[in-house]
RNA sequence: GGAGAGGUGACCGAGUUGGUUGAAGGUGUGCGCCUGCUAAGCGUAUGUAGGAGAAAUCUUACCGAGGGUUCGAAUCCCUCCCUCUCCGCCA
């Protein structure tokens, strides 16, 4: 959520990030809202402040014993009155408070104008493994050995759910454990394990909500959401709270099932593992200082990429330009692995800040060095999602006869064998 | 699911015959003073958000959340959420 003092003093810049990032808003409307508000409320503190003047008189009054009938009745007609200017105001506010949750963020200054074709492409680490035989893709690769179960995935949920089998499992809790524990030692994040299925409030606290609704599962018995992130749930773990200065920063990683509805985004890239309705994913969550987000957002980039060397996928790293970045973003790089069989380089993370956004909407400060309370900037990142990296690491390690080879930072977590 | 108790400021904890209580007292913390010494004492300050104003300052809201009664509610009524205890249920 955007500071509505920021929007009054920056109309034209507001305007123009919201068309840059392909957003619609009625920005027109909401100073009008906010300026009627303003007036309504100066009218209610008014006659508030005037009638509490008068009841406090009241006891007094009556003390003395002196008739309070007419000055009660008097009392009671103002009272009439600021119940119907607080009907009004809290009408106001509703509307003003919904239409600004509607606002996207402001992207920064350094993020590239225009659409997906603008995205910056930033750096990338090695090359695009070389075969002397045609790669297989990842379908092949995961039916020759029996890694994934899709059918019967389908058969027991429906289209868009996967099942991993055997190896296959086995392969993908490697991952994420391997990649929980390198960012737990290497990087020192605090693991966290929170629920998947979280409130409306949570879900608007970061942003999913109310855009979003559309593409969250939901449980209607309890108005409950399934996450689509851990993002959410560690996000708002400390909603509501001032946090003291010696507590930032915080950094948090955290393992968790993501659900997306994926509403409309049948055919392209629906096939096998790319784009599914639940996956695992293991997920940096951190809690800065402003003046430092930008900084960390490029060690988040790092801490992820670490995970893509060690494994030795060969990735690239691009800027999102505007129209590109998702709704509570300012910036966002995105990491791509290179697929070989699919001859393609895959999205396996996401890094934002959202500077201040998400933390005025959930109500996450701070307490700086001068005791005075401010909002935390909350980035994350993933770290990453395993469908995709298992398509891209499956077949950058697959060898001729089909079987597939475990890199080294792996075998540990595979009873030490080489081959899968 | 049933019965009971309860949710007050950074924390502990008063306040339920409704009325100068934004909220006693204590702890913690900041500042000042004093004290010749690891401590104690004294004084003083110490919530968040909004509005008006150039500023000083004034003012409004907030005692789990939302409604209601009333001239006036932390205090009364209703709904919901959460915590604790006992019973039941499931493992």
């Amino acid at each position: 959520m955007l500071d509505m003092k920021f929007i009054r003093e920056n109309y034209e810049l507001v305007k123009k990030a919201i068309s840059n990032k392909n957003e619609k808003t009625d920005l027109k409307k909401i100073l009008e809202l906010d300026k009627r508000k303003r007036e309504l409320q100066f009218k209610f503190d008014k006659m508030r402040a005037e009638q509490n003047n008068v009841s406090k008189q009241i006891p007094g009054l009556k003390k003395a014993k002196k008739d309070t009938t007419e000055i009660v009745a008097q009392m009671k007609v103002i009272s009439n009155k600021i119940k119907n200017v607080l009907a009004d105001l809290s009408n106001l506010n509703e509307e003003l408070d919904t239409k600004l949750l509607g606002i996207p963020n402001i992207p920064y200054k350094d993020v590239p104008i225009g659409d997906e074709s603008n995205n910056k492409f930033v750096r990338e680490w090695g090359e695009k493994k070389q075969f002397n035989y045609n790669p297989a893709g990842h379908l092949d690769l995961i039916e020759k050995n029996k890694l994934l179960d899709i059918k019967r995935a389908t058969k027991i949920s429906g289209s868009g759910f996967v099942g991993y089998i055997g190896k296959g499992a086995r392969l993908e809790r490697a991952l994420i454990n391997f990649m929980l524990d390198f960012h737990i030692k290497k990087h020192a994040y605090e693991e966290v394990s929170l629920p998947i299925l979280v409130n409306r409030q949570t879900m608007t606290g970061t942003g999913q909500l109310p855009k979003l609704e559309d593409d969250m599962y939901h449980v209607n018995e309890d108005d409950l959401f399934l996450v689509p992130t851990a993002e959410v749930s560690v996000t708002n773990f400390y909603a509501k709270e001032i946090l003291p200065y010696e507590k930032l920063p915080q950094k948090f990683i955290s393992y968790s099932p993501c659900f997306r509805r994926e509403a409309g985004s049948y055919g392209k890239e629906t096939k096998g593992l790319q784009r599914i309705h639940q996956f695992n994913k293991v997920e940096m969550v951190r809690f800065v200082k402003p003046e430092i987000s930008y900084n960390i957002l490029e060690e988040m980039v790092n801490d992820a990429e670490d995970i893509l060397q060690a494994l030795g996928l060969h990735y690239r790293v691009v800027t999102l330009a505007t129209g590109d970045l998702s709704f509570a973003s300012a910036k966002t790089y995105d990491i791509e692995v290179w697929a070989p069989g699919a001859e393609k380089y895959l999205e396996v993370s996401s890094i934002s800040n959202f500077e201040d956004f998400q933390a005025r909407r959930a109500s996450i400060r701070f307490r700086n060095e001068n005791g005075k309370v401010e909002f935390v900037h909350t980035l994350n990142g993933s770290g990453l999602a395993t469908p995709r990296t298992f398509i891209a690491l499956i077949e950058t390690y697959q060898n001729e006869n089909g079987s597939i080879s475990i890199p080294k930072v792996l075998q540990p977590y595979l009873s030490n064998k080489k081959i899968l």
